[in-house]
DNA sequence: GCCTTACGCTGTACCGGTTAAGTTCGGGCG
DNA sequence: CGCCCGAACTTAACCGGTACAGCGTAAGGC
C-alpha cells in the first residue's frame, strides 16, 4: 500500500512561482488575483492533483464542514424495522450534501456514548450536532449548546426551557384530532388508543391529542401504552381487547405498532375495518401494503431531516433569518383500514 | 451563542506548571511520566475541561480517526423500504463505536458525487473509505486503493482484478442452491427466478445460482429480471406467470421482490404455497410476517458490516493478519411459503 | 515631476497539537 | 571521587494551511 505522497500548497507555490498565500488566495475564493498568475496555479494544483489538507485547513479555520446526527438509541435498536431513523437520514443527508457538508452519524444509546458525544463535539470534530428524536430530558442538547456549539433537535425537547435549542417538530396533537374525528364520524364510540412511550415528546403529545378528542366527544378513555415497535403493538392490542372486547376503534400511535395491533386482531377474529376501525401514525411505505392498508397520519419525516439540516446550516453561517422552531403539519391518509 | 474558549494544551502545561510536550504524554499513553506530575496534569485537565483540538491532532498524525462508508445510491434511493442499507449501517457503526472511531455517511448517487467522495478522500479527512453494494465495475475504489487510501467493499467488485481491493460477500450461489434444492425436493419442475439488477454481482450471482442448480436437475430456466424493489418483483412475478401460467415454483432474488410477487401471485388468484412456491432472499423482519411467511435465504447483512468495518480497522492499523477477502454463509430460513 | 492611493503579491506569524533532539539530575560503578 | 548512563522533562521544529501586515509597482492627482 503506497502512501503516495499528496502535493502540498508549497509545491503547487513552486511550481507556479507564486508563495503560498496566493496559491491560498486562488483556491479559495480567487479575490483579486491576476488572471495570469490564477491560471497558472491552477494549472499548477491540476498538474500535482492537489487537494487542500481539511485538517490544516479546520485548525486555522476553526471549521470541519460536517455535521453530527446523533441518533439516541444504540445501534442494534435503530435500525429494527422502523423507518423512522433511515427517513431522517435521507432527508439530512439531502441537504447537507446540497451545502456540501459532510454527516458524521452517531449512535448514542448508553450513557457511556454520551460522553463519547459531547467529547467528540468539544474537540472541534463538527460544525454542529443534530438530535434524532430524543428520549426523556436529555440534558445533552443543553450542555452542547451551552458551549457554544449549534446545535438542532427533532421533535421538541423534554428539557426545562433554561437554555431554549432550536428544533422542528410536527403537529402531533392537531394529526391525532383529525384522525379520532374520523373514527367519530364513522359512527365508533369505543375508541381505544395504542400510546407511544411516555418518555419520548412523539408518544406523550400523540396521547393528549387522543385524550384531549375524546374529552370534546365526551367519552370515556381507553389506553395502553408500547413503544413503538410492532410486538409492543401487538402486546398492547391484545391487552385492549382484555380489557374492552366491544371496542370498535382503536388511535395507534405509531404504524409499526398498528401493523401488530392488525396482526393481534385477526388472531382475535376482529375484522377490519367493519368490526374495529384502526388510525395508524408515520405512514411508512408498508402501511399501503397491509392488510387491510392501513389508514395513518402522515408526519412528513423526510421533511423534518430536511428542515433540521436547513436550521442548522443556518446556525453555523450564524445567519439571523433562520426560525429557531419550525412545526411541520400532519395529514390524514385515508385507506381501508378506517 | 457564547462560542466559549476551548481551553488548549498550552493552558493546561502553564496550569499544571509542566511543558506542553509533557502534557501532551500524559493526555496520549502515558509512558515514562512520573505520577505525581501526571495526577497534576489529570487535575488540571479536569479542572479545565480540556479536550484535545482533533484537527491539530489530525494535521500531524496523518489520521483522522473517521472512515467513511459510500451508499452508491442517491440519497431517495437508498431509505425507501429496503433494509439492506440499514443494516449495513448498523453493523459498521457497531464495531467502529468499538473501536472509538467515527463513522463518516456518503451517498454517492451521481457522478458528481464520486468526485466529492474522491476529493474528501484526498482531502485526508478519513481514514479509509468503505463501500456498500456497488452498481457495475466503479471505478471509485481502485483509484483510492491506488492512492494508497485503505477501502474495502461489501461484495465482490466487478472491476478488472488489476488492483484487488479487500472485501466481503455471502455465498450467493451456494445459497441459492439449496433455495432451488429445495424447490425440487417440494417436487416442483416448473421454477421460474425473478433475478435481481444484472449490472450488480448480488444480481449476477444469484442468477448463476439459480441456472446452475436448475442446469444439474435438468430443468429448462425461466427467468425475469427485476432491480430489487418490491414493485419490479411485482412486474416481473406478472411477466413470469403470463409467459407459463403453469409455473409451479419461483426463486426470487431479494425478499422485497418476493413480497411483490406474492402480492402479483395473489392477485392472479394463485395460491401460496399450494400452487406457487416462493422462496426470497435476504431475510428482512417483514418476511417473517407477510401472508404466506416467506420461505428464505438469509444472509448476514449486519455481519457484512461488522466485517466489513473490522477489515478496515485492520487495514488502517496496518496489520497484515487481516484477510482481504471474507465469504460469509447464507441459510435458507424454512417458513410456509415453500 | 512628485506624492498619494490602490492593487496585487510576498513574508510570516499563527492555529494546537506531536515528537525528535537536547538538557538536567540522581545513582551505579570503577 | 569522577564518569557514565538512563530516566524524566523541556525545547523547538515541524504538520499544511489561513490571514494579516507590509512592500513594490503602476495609475491618478495636482
Amino acid at each position: 500500500m503506497v502512501t503516495r505522497e499528496r502535493p502540498t500548497l508549497e509545491a503547487v507555490a513552486r511550481r507556479a512561482g507564486v508563495s503560498r498565500a496566493t496559491v491560498s488566495r486562488v483556491v479559495n475564493g480567487s479575490t483579486t488575483v491576476a488572471v495570469a498568475i490564477r491560471d497558472a496555479v491552477n494549472q499548477a494544483v491540476d498538474e500535482l492533483g492537489y487537494v487542500p489538507n481539511q485538517a490544516a485547513r479546520s485548525l486555522v479555520t476553526q471549521r470541519t464542514e460536517s455535521i453530527a446526527l446523533i441518533l439516541p438509541e444504540t445501534a442494534s435498536r435503530v435500525f429494527s424495522d422502523d423507518m423512522f431513523f433511515p427517513a431522517i437520514i435521507r432527508g439530512v443527508s439531502m441537504e447537507l450534501e446540497a451545502a456540501d457538508k459532510q454527516l458524521v452519524l452517531m449512535m448514542a444509546g448508553s450513557t457511556a456514548s454520551h460522553d463519547r458525544v459531547e467529547r467528540y463535539a468539544m474537540a472541534g470534530h463538527v460544525d454542529g450536532v443534530m438530535f434524532a428524536s430524543m428520549h426523556g430530558a436529555d440534558p445533552l442538547p443543553g450542555t452542547l449548546a451551552r458551549l457554544g456549539i449549534p446545535v438542532v433537535c427533532s421533535g421538541r425537547p423534554m428539557t426545562p426551557a433554561e437554555l431554549p435549542v432550536p428544533y422542528v417538530d410536527v403537529d402531533h396533537i392537531g394529526g391525532v384530532a383529525v384522525a379520532v374525528r374520523r373514527l367519530l364520524a364513522l359512527g365508533r364510540r369505543r375508541i381505544a388508543t395504542i400510546a407511544g412511550p411516555q418518555d419520548m415528546v412523539a408518544g406523550i403529545d400523540r396521547l393528549t391529542g387522543y385524550r384531549t378528542a375524546l374529552d370534546e366527544a365526551g367519552l370515556a378513555e381507553h389506553v395502553a401504552v408500547g413503544d413503538f415497535t410492532r410486538d409492543s403493538g401487538i402486546q398492547a392490542m391484545r391487552r385492549l381487547l382484555a380489557d374492552d372486547p366491544q371496542l370498535d376503534a382503536v388511535f395507534v400511535a405509531s404504524d409499526m405498532m398498528a401493523h401488530g395491533a392488525l396482526q393481534a386482531l385477526k388472531d382475535a377474529g376482529r375484522r377490519v375495518p367493519e368490526d374495529v376501525s384502526v388510525i395508524g401514525f408515520d405512514d411508512f411505505e408498508i402501511s399501503r401494503l397491509s392488510d387491510p392498508p392501513l389508514t395513518t397520519v402522515r408526519q412528513p419525516i423526510v421533511d423534518m431531516g430536511r428542515t433540521m439540516a436547513r436550521q442548522m446550516l443556518g446556525l453555523v453561517d450564524e445567519r439571523t433569518d433562520v426560525p429557531s422552531v419550525v412545526v411541520l403539519p400532519t395529514e390524514l391518509v385515508v385507506r381501508a383500514s378506517a
